[in-house]
DNA sequence: ATGTGC
C-alpha cells in the first residue's frame, strides 16, 4: 500500500512517489490531485498499481495519473505511461478492456427553452432508436466481409454508408480511422461478438446524454468550438462494446506466453505485455487500432441515430436542430507518438487508460479549424452531475507526453454503488431534478449513482490549475440514456 | 467495461 508518508508534493497540484519508494521502480510516479482528492486515491489500490506501471521496460521519464485514477485492470483508470520503441513493451492493460472507449459531442444551434417541451419524448425516441444494455444488439446489418471494413476504416466505413459526413471525420481524433488497423489480427470469437453491435450503446457508465451548457468559462474558445451558454448539445459516451473486450481478452492470454519468451518480470501478473516492437507487440497493436476503428464508427453510427431522433421529435416544431460535431476522443488507447524526453526526440508508445489526449495549441494532427486552441478534451461528469469541455495545453505537452483527465473517477466499486444504492430512487431523484432518465435496467442505474463517484468540478479544476488543460465549457444533464 | 462472478 502506498500511503501518504510516501509521497512528495512537488507542485500545487502535483505529488510524486520517488524510485527509493521501491527497488523494482525504473521512473518515478507522478500524480495530479488537490488535498480533498488526496484521501480518496490513497484509499484503494490504485497508487500501488501506478507504482506497478513505473517498473515496465522500457519506461520513459515518469509514469502519471490523473485526479480521477482509480482501481482497475493491472494499470490504474487515469494512468499514463510511456514506453520507448522498439523494446519497450506495450500492454493491454494499460489500454483496458474497453478499447477506444471515448466520448463524443454533438451541439445543436438551439437554446434549452425551446427544447424543453419536447424534451421527454426526445429522450423516448433516442432509447428507442439508439439500442443499449448488456449483449444488446443493433440496428445495422453488416454485408459479409463488410466487418473487415469497419475495422480497417473506422469512421471512414460510416461515411461510405451515409452515416457520417467529412466534417465529422475531420472533427474526430485520427480523422476517425487508425491506419495501422489490420483486422486480421482479430479473432473469429471476437468478430463473432462485434458483429451485429455497431450502434449500440452498450451497458456500465456509457450513456447518451442531452445537455444544456451552464457556464461558459472562455468565451472565445467557446465560440470558437461552437458553443454558447443556454445552448442544447448531446453527449455519447462508449466504445467497442464486446469485439474490443474479446480482443483485450485474447491478447492478455496470449501474452501470459510471451512475457517468459522475452524474459520479462512483472510485479503482477495483470500486467502482462511484449515488446511494442516484437512481432506479438505488433500484431496486438493492429488489433487493438481496429477494435479502436470499431469503436469510431459505433459512435459515428450513434451519432446518426441521435440526428435521426431529434430529426423526428422536432422537425416543423423548431426552425433548425442541426447537430454538428465539436469532437469525438479516445480515453483507452495506446498511441505511437514522437515525445521530446530531456532534449531528445523519441518514439514512443503512450499508454492511456482512462485519460485523455489533450494536444496543445499548434499540433499539426489537429483539425484547422482547431489548430491555434489547442484539441478539445471531453470529460463526461458521474450521471445527472455536469460535464465539462476543455482543450489541451502547451503544458500537456510539457508535463504528460500531453495527455489530462477523462471523467469523474470511481470512489465505489461498483459491488459497493449497487449495495447501497437503491436504482429507482435514484431515478425519482434524478427526475425531481427535472432530468429525463431512460435506464434498461435500475440496478445498473444505481451502479453509476453519482454518489459512487468523485466530484468531476473538482477533477477538472485540479487539471486546469496544474496547466494541464484549460476549461471552456460546463454541461449540465437535461436527459439521460443508459443501458 | 463485458453474451457480468463464486
Amino acid at each position: 500500500m502506498v500511503g501518504a508518508r510516501d509521497l512528495k508534493k512537488i507542485g500545487d497540484f502535483l505529488y510524486e512517489i520517488p524510485t527509493s519508494h521501491r527497488s523494482d521502480m525504473r521512473v518515478p510516479a507522478r500524480f495530479y490531485a488537490d488535498d480533498r482528492l488526496l484521501d480518496g486515491i490513497t484509499g484503494d489500490r490504485s497508487l500501488e498499481q501506478l507504482v506497478n506501471t513505473a517498473t515496465l521496460p522500457g519506461v520513459v521519464r515518469y509514469v502519471l495519473a490523473m485526479p480521477d485514477i482509480h482501481q482497475g485492470y493491472g494499470f490504474p483508470i487515469g494512468g499514463v505511461a510511456a514506453t520507448e520503441l522498439p523494446d519497450g513493451v506495450i500492454s493491454p492493460g494499460g489500454v483496458g478492456y474497453d478499447i477506444n472507449c471515448g466520448v463524443r459531442l454533438l451541439a445543436s444551434p438551439l437554446e434549452a427553452d425551446a427544447v424543453q417541451p419536447h424534451l421527454d419524448q426526445l429522450a423516448t425516441v433516442l432509447y428507442a432508436n439508439c439500442p443499449s444494455g448488456v449483449g444488446q444488439g443493433g440496428p445495422v446489418k453488416l454485408k459479409p466481409g463488410e466487418l473487415d471494413e469497419v475495422m480497417q476504416n473506422g469512421a471512414r466505413w460510416a461515411l461510405k454508408r451515409g452515416f457520417a459526413t467529412e466534417a465529422d471525420l475531420d472533427r474526430t481524433e485520427e480523422g476517425g480511422c487508425l491506419a495501422g488497423a489490420d483486422a486480421d489480427r482479430v479473432s473469429a470469437r471476437a468478430r463473432d461478438r462485434g458483429r451485429g453491435q455497431v450502434g449500440t450503446l452498450g451497458a456500465g457508465n456509457h450513456f447518451i446524454e442531452v445537455d444544456v451548457v451552464d457556464r461558459v468559462q472562455d468565451e472565445d474558445t467557446a465560440r470558437r468550438l461552437g458553443l454558447f451558454s443556454g445552448q442544447v448539445v448531446a453527449q455519447i459516451h462508449c466504445g467497442s462494446r464486446g469485439l474490443g473486450h474479446q480482443v483485450c481478452t485474447d491478447y492478455v492470454n496470449l501474452f501470459q506466453k510471451t512475457v517468459r519468451k522475452y524474459g520479462l518480470t512483472l510485479p503482477d501478473r495483470e500486467l502482462v505485455c511484449a515488446p511494442a516492437g516484437s512481432p506479438e507487440g505488433r500484431n496486438y497493436l493492429a488489433a487493438m487500432q481496429a477494435a479502436a476503428n470499431y469503436a469510431f464508427a459505433n459512435r459515428q453510427v450513434l451519432a446518426f441515430h441521435i440526428r435521426r431522433s431529434f430529426e423526428q421529435v422536432l422537425a416543423g416544431r423548431v426552425k433548425n436542430h442541426h447537430l454538428f460535431q465539436i469532437y469525438d476522443i479516445a480515453h483507452n488507447m495506446a498511441k505511437i507518438e514522437s515525445h521530446t524526453v530531456d532534449g531528445r526526440r523519441l518514439t514512443l508508445c503512450v499508454h492511456r487508460k482512462g485519460a485523455t489526449r489533450a494536444f496543445g495549441p499548434g499540433s499539426a494532427v489537429l483539425p484547422a479549424a482547431y489548430r491555434d486552441i489547442g484539441q478539445p478534451v471531453l470529460v463526461p461528469g458521474s450521471m445527472g452531475t455536469s460535464s465539462w469541455v476543455l482543450v489541451g495545453t502547451a503544458g500537456a505537452m510539457d508535463q504528460t507526453f500531453g495527455s489530462t483527465c477523462h471523467g469523474a473517477g470511481r470512489t465505489m466499486s461498483r459491488h459497493q454503488a449497487k449495495r447501497s444504492v437503491h436504482g429507482a430512487g435514484l431515478r425519482e431523484e434524478l427526475e425531481t431534478r427535472g432530468i429525463k432518465v431512460r435506464a434498461g435496467s435500475l440496478s445498473g442505474l444505481a451502479e453509476e449513482a453519482p454518489g459512487a463517484y468523485k466530484d468531476v468540478d473538482r477533477v477538472v479544476e485540479v487539471v486546469h490549475g496544474a496547466g494541464i488543460a484549460r476549461r471552456v465549457a460546463r454541461l449540465t444533464p437535461l436527459a439521460v440514456i443508459k443501458g
